[in-house]
DNA sequence: GGGCCGTACTG
DNA sequence: CAGTACG
DNA sequence: GCCC
């Protein structure tokens, strides 16, 4: 029911309105508790399928939009993430509720105000959201922020109005020439996204324009040149509370040409000069690309297969862009799948503690890849969908064979029962303490985190500052966030922003903007121009320090806050901030999104011989051709 | 057998 | 510089 | 670990 008082309370203003409207869900709600059980779909899946109806119903959208919606309205709702799958909630949908719903007109408590009002909602979230089946939902955001900023809104995307066919055609037709334009331009400029290079202006006019009418203008002015800075900022420590300024953007070691770079006119051509496959989906058939498509769909696309047979919509794109990386599946229910990840992070962790960091790398890889899997691995066989993409060879393999049949790794299990893998394990937990010092430690016979507490009591010497916060800390940080905690810190740091300069905004990036149903940290990044962070940034993390939400600073660089902070009466945890001039938010927003794998797949498609214009020079592998992209459901870390 | 991301802070 | 961290 |  928590569901429909935040839909009334979000949707309808007038109370009498708001309160009729609960009533008649309360009524729906009784017959929820009347209906039979049945396998797999329980009373609480229904309650998320009777709201589904609901917005639905009333905005005239699609389950699968509604779907989308809700999600945000009620991230946390734990119903929402249930074993039940999406296929099942619109099955639930179509047989129990639609019907209700619609003799219900529910739409006859909202006047047109709110009619309005809740259509404008929608509008917004659709637009968020269709986008995610062509770009994964987290550059969906990008794409929406990139598009608004260029004025290309409103005719582009009268979405809701449409329907999804024509949205979906729609935004075929222009949002991903947007993408490609902006946040592909250049794999070598977005890999420097922040602090090598820095535009004039943002956004430049030559850019606006071309993308408001969708092309070319003078060729001439897409060559741009990107010109080494080379201020070099005073050194400040953290724990010299007077800093009033923080330089942006940072000063620029470039790690390989000084030459300067360029921006081609390419960047700008409509994705499908560039990819053939773009508007002819299904050219390619073949075994191969069906188990692509089938693999590495994002969650919305994996309906469509219901929505061609339903809508005969034309032409189910399928992937065409490297970043409609499949976001790893937390809704799912696979549980060998989690067991096989679990095994593996184990053998992954160890090698880390080896400091053999390749190695975990590849089990990283391949973990994220069962991750997205969004079928269970039961059998041998299926085993073969993973080893007939890239990323898991012959031994892992055998193992995961080898947990398949047996439920068990052994090397694992070896892990485990290893008293100073143990000991690594927990030491390096402990935020600042990596493989190295926990060696050390260990060396000095300090075993567990409580014999670390002890010693530093008697000498503190043996850990730096930051060690010692982390240790002081070490059982919040081991939590993982929820979304929703995340959410309030992000009002609530855009509230203390805006406190401080009305222009500057925050986006919350890393794992809570790729949808994860928890984080680690929150990384947020603060927007605003050059000028306006020079001296924003540093007054924002000031006053956050005094209304007491930041009980530690880790670091402070260049336009980044590392520091934990607290809501009263909950956990401390991780807090990042970063400064991101305009110009540089696009860049920045790619990669703070990350995952950390996807950026490192990115980050190797560089050229580091690229230096002038050139063909090579734009490549677009984020966005790029299918054939680049069956990796590509292993990019997705945690 | 040799490569495996690029950057930035700390001490 | 090595170690640790960020995505 | 994987891939070339």
């Amino acid at each position: 029911m928590e569901i429909f008082h935040h839909l009334a309370s979000s949707l309808l203003d007038p109370s009498e309105n708001k309160a009729r409207f609960v009533d008649h869900c309360h009524a729906l709600h009784s017959r929820v508790l009347k209906l039979p059980s049945r396998s797999g779909v329980n009373n609480s899946h229904r309650f998320v399928a009777l709201a589904l109806c609901v917005c639905s119903h009333l905005c005239g959208a699609s389950i699968d939009s509604a779907f989308c919606v809700l999600q945000t309205m009620a991230p946390s709702d734990p119903s929402a993430e249930g074993a039940c799958s999406r296929e099942q909630l619109a099955q639930v949908c179509k047989t129990e509720w639609l019907p209700a719903v619609n003799e219900l007109n529910l739409k006859k408590f909202c006047n047109d105000g709110e009619g309005a009002k809740l259509r404008r909602l929608f509008h917004d979230y659709y637009i968020a959201f269709v986008p995610s089946i062509l770009f994964s939902h987290s550059r969906a955001a990008l794409l929406l922020d990139l598009v608004r900023e260029n004025g290309g809104e409103g005719k582009v995307f009268a979405a809701s109005e449409m329907g999804f066919r024509e949205a979906s055609t729609l935004i075929r037709e222009k949002t991903s020439p947007f993408c490609n334009a902006i946040v592909c331009a250049d794999v070598n400029l977005i890999c420097k996204y922040s602090t090598s290079y820095q535009l004039d202006a943002r956004p430049p006019k030559w850019l606006r324009d071309s993308l408001r009418d969708c092309r070319i203008k003078h060729p001439s002015l897409y060559v741009k040149k990107y010109e080494e800075k080379n201020c070099s900022p005073a050194k400040r420590k953290p724990h010299e509370a007077n800093i009033s300024c923080i330089h942006l953007p940072s000063p620029t070691k470039r790690p390989r040409s000084t030459v300067a770079k360029v921006l081609t006119a390419e960047m700008v051509k409509p994705a499908k000069d560039h990819n053939p496959s773009f508007r002819s989906p299904r050219e390619k058939e073949g075994a191969e690309a069906d188990e692509f498509r089938g693999q590495a769909s994002s969650p919305l696309s994996s309906r469509r297969g219901e929505r061609d047979s339903k809508l005969e919509q034309p032409s189910a794109k399928p992937l065409s862009w490297a970043c409609e990386i499949r976001t790893s599946f937390s809704g799912g229910d696979f549980p060998m799948n989690e067991k096989i990840c679990e095994l593996l992070g184990v053998v992954q962790e160890s090698c880390l503690m080896k400091k053999d960091q390749f190695r975990a790398t590849g089990y990283q890889r391949a973990i994220a890849r069962i991750r997205a899997l969004r079928q269970d691995i039961t059998t041998v066989d299926d085993v073969a969908v993973l080893t007939s993409g890239k990323g898991i060879g012959t031994k892992l393999e055998r193992k995961i064979i080898e947990i398949v049949k047996t439920g068990r790794l052994l090397q694992a299990e070896n892990v485990l029962e290893n008293a100073e893998g143990t000991a690594v394990r927990q030491l390096c937990n402990v935020w600042g303490i990596g493989p190295v010092k926990a060696l050390h430690l260990i060396a000095q016979g300090i075993k567990s985190v409580t014999q670390l507490r002890d010693a530093v009591r008697h000498d503190s010497q043996i850990l730096d500052r930051n060690q010692k916060i982390g240790l002081r800390h070490y059982e919040d940080l081991l939590l993982r966030i929820p979304r929703r905690h995340v959410a309030e810190l992000e009002k609530f740091v855009r509230m203390v922003v805006k406190s401080v300069d009305q222009s500057l905004d925050i986006t919350v990036a890393g794992s809570y903007l790729r949808g994860k149903k928890d984080c680690g940290d929150v990384d947020i990044l603060i927007c605003g121009s050059s000028e306006q962070l020079r001296f924003g940034f540093v007054k924002v993390v000031k006053e956050m320090r005094k209304k007491g939400v930041l009980t530690d600073d880790l670091t402070i660089g260049q336009g980044k806050y590392f520091g934990i902070f607290r809501f009263p009466g909950r956990p401390h945890a991780r807090v990042d901030l970063f400064a991101v001039p305009h110009e540089e938010y696009p860049f920045a927003l790619l990669t703070y999104t990350g995952s950390a794998i996807f950026n490192r797949y990115v980050n190797s498609k560089v050229d580091p011989n690229c230096e002038s214009v050139d063909g090579n020079c734009n490549r677009h592998p984020i966005f790029g051709d299918t054939n680049t992209c069956l990796l590509v459901a292993i990019y997705e870390g945690r």
